[in-house]
DNA sequence: GTGCTACATTTGTATATACAATTATTGTAA
DNA sequence: TTACAATAATTGTATATACAAATGTAGCAC
C-alpha cells in the first residue's frame, strides 16, 4: 500500500506524519474487510469482538465493565451493544445475585455455533490482508507495533 | 503496547491474528490522542484532514469527489462534513460554473489560520506517539506497512 | 438506622457514519 | 429534439458512537 497513491497525493509526506497516515490506512482496511466478511451474519465487529470474549471465559460470566476492558476498541456503551446481541439470542444477561449492581452475561450454544462460523469468514479475511507477510515480517512489525 | 495486557487475556494470541489486534489497537489510540487534540478546536479529525486537502491545492477548488478520494478514511457523507465546515465559516462552497452538478469548495482565510493553530497541536500528538522510535524504527515500519 | 460516597449499569441526547434512494445536470445515440 | 444513461451531489433513514446525567445498589462512618 503507497500511502501517496492511496490518497491522491504528489508532495512527499514527512516519515513520522506518514508513518500515522500510514497506519491509519492499513487499520481502515482491515477493519472494512472483517466488518464486510461479518455481514453475512449480522454482527458487526464490536459485537463479534464480545461473543468472543465471553467464549474465553469457558463458562464463567462476564459483567459489562469487564468486557468493556477487554474490546479492542472500548465503546461508551456496552450496553446496548450487549442488547443487540440478547434481541439475536447469542448471549443472556442475568442480575449478578452476589452483588446486584452487576449483572452477569452469558453466550448462549446458539451463540457458540453462529461464532463458530463467523471464525471461518474472519480468519479467510484476515489470511486475505496479511498474504504478501512472512512470519518473519510478522514478528518484526509486531516489535515494532510494541513500541508504541 | 502489549496486546496481550491491553485486552487483559492470559492466553497467547497466535501471530496472525494478533498482528491484526495489534494494529487495531495502535490506530485507535492514535485516533484518540489525535481527535482530543483538536477537541479545543471544535474539529472532527475528518474535518480536519479536508482543511488540510484543501490547502494543499493552494487555492485550486475541490469538488466533494476530489476530497472523498483524498481523505484518509473515506465517509460516505462528504457533503454534509462540508457543511459543519461551513457552520464554521472555516470553507466556502460554490457551484461549479462550467458544470452544475459539481460543487467548488474552497478554504477561506479563517479556515486557514484555524488550520495553523490545529497543525501545531496535532504536531505535538503526533510526537507523543512516536517518541519511543527511531528514525530507522520508522524507516521500518513503513516498509513492512507497505506490504499491505 | 441515616447519610454519604463509590460503584455498575442504564438512559438521554447529540453527533457521526453507512447505505440507499433521490434530485439535478450533462453527454450522447437515435 | 427526445430519450436514456452516466455523473455529482444531496437527502432520508437506520445504526453506531461519544459523553453526560440519572438510576439503583452496596459499603461504611457515625
Amino acid at each position: 500500500m503507497n500511502v501517496e497513491a492511496v490518497i491522491k497525493t504528489s508532495v512527499r509526506i514527512p516519515l513520522r506524519p506518514r508513518t500515522i497516515i500510514h497506519l491509519m490506512l492499513v487499520s481502515n482496511r482491515m477493519n472494512e474487510a472483517v466488518t464486510q466478511a461479518l455481514k453475512p451474519h449480522d454482527v458487526s465487529l464490536q459485537q463479534f469482538n464480545v461473543l468472543r470474549i465471553l467464549r474465553g471465559r469457558k463458562g464463567e460470566p462476564a459483567n459489562l465493565s469487564t468486557l468493556n476492558e477487554r474490546m479492542v476498541s472500548k465503546m461508551s456503551n456496552t450496553t446496548r451493544l450487549v442488547d443487540k446481541l440478547i434481541a439475536k439470542g447469542y448471549v443472556r444477561r442475568n442480575v449478578c445475585p452476589s452483588n446486584r449492581r452487576k449483572v452477569e452475561i452469558f453466550i448462549t450454544p446458539e451463540g457458540h455455533s453462529a461464532l463458530q462460523e463467523m471464525d471461518r469468514v474472519v480468519q479467510d479475511a484476515e489470511h486475505d490482508l496479511l498474504t504478501g507477510f512472512s512470519d518473519d515480517d510478522l514478528q518484526q512489525l509486531n516489535t515494532l507495533l510494541d513500541k508504541f
